[in-house]
DNA sequence: ATTGATATTGAGATTTAATCTCAATAATAA
DNA sequence: TTATTATTGAGATTAAATCTCAATATCAAT
């Protein structure tokens, strides 16, 4: 089962068609192992000079499908403070659930799982009867690159 | 030493000046006890006709300046998933520090706090050596009335 | 392969929160 | 009172994301 007869499985199950476009942006999310934002994956199609033309419609609506099946996951990496929105991608098909820390002088992100962590929000979930669908943890601060060359 | 102080202050030490305008946001902020977005201050403010004009612009200059100080603080309500911004600011003074969860349906937001989690954050961020300066945790999914009438 | 029903597409308009610009005005210290 | 400098509000601007819609592509059934 790979990604891609996920995708195609999920489009025929909900009616929609598997479209060059779709086929393309798929490939390209694929094969990138930087997370992207939409703009910038749009900006990449367009130099390209595919055969085809993507519009930048094509590419949100194509980024939302694939989040839908479960390819794909958009994460915001923003800083939380300054509504400077960063709308990133990630992989993930095969990809298990993780958090992040992110470094504020170079945007960079680190993943991290603590199954501990997840069990006391469990805890705390159920303390407020409170029925969670999913959680997001950011730990902002400085990487240990930065915290060096920062003179 | 009152919020007004500390705001005072605050303007004293950075050369700023307490106009006006400044006073009526904080006085308006400190009295509401609902979280709200600057927008809906804004639109209130206006609705009150008061004998001085209040400008959008002011409205979020000002509240940038009361979380500078301390007083406020900004928290991005959204689902982080549908990139809808919610940013509502909070009480900061005399407030500890608490993360949220978040009700997908109702949109309402409950306040807690676990040392325990705090500290296996510490923990994973020591391993990555990672410096952190905040963090931002958010568990999304449905609260204790929404689940009951969500037939 | 052809057809027909229907989903998809891209260009460009629109939305929305937030910020910026700038001339007029207000606050502060001397 | 005055001079200096920060502040203000109106409206323009920005930027990510979504929407609109006529033209087009897809795909199942022939």
């Amino acid at each position: 089962m790979t990604e891609k007869d996920i995708f195609v499985d999920y489009l025929k199950q909900q009616g929609l068609k598997f479209t060059k476009q779709r086929e393309e942006i798929l490939n390209f999310f694929l094969k990138e192992e930087k997370h992207l934002s939409p703009e910038e994956m749009f900006d990449i199609l367009r130099k390209k000079r595919l055969p085809l033309k993507i519009g930048r419609a094509t590419v949100y609506r194509t980024l939302k499908l694939l989040s839908e099946c479960g390819l794909a996951e958009k994460v915001d990496f923003g800083d939380g403070l300054n509504r400077k929105v960063i709308t990133l991608f990630e992989h993930k098909f095969a990809h298990p659930h993780h958090d992040h820390l992110i470094c504020l002088s170079c945007g960079k992100s680190f993943e991290f799982s603590n199954p501990e962590i997840e069990k006391l929000q469990e805890n705390v979930a159920r303390g407020h009867q409170f029925k969670v669908a999913y959680h997001r943890l950011k730990i902002y601060g400085y990487c240990k690159k930065c915290q060096s060359t920062k003179k």
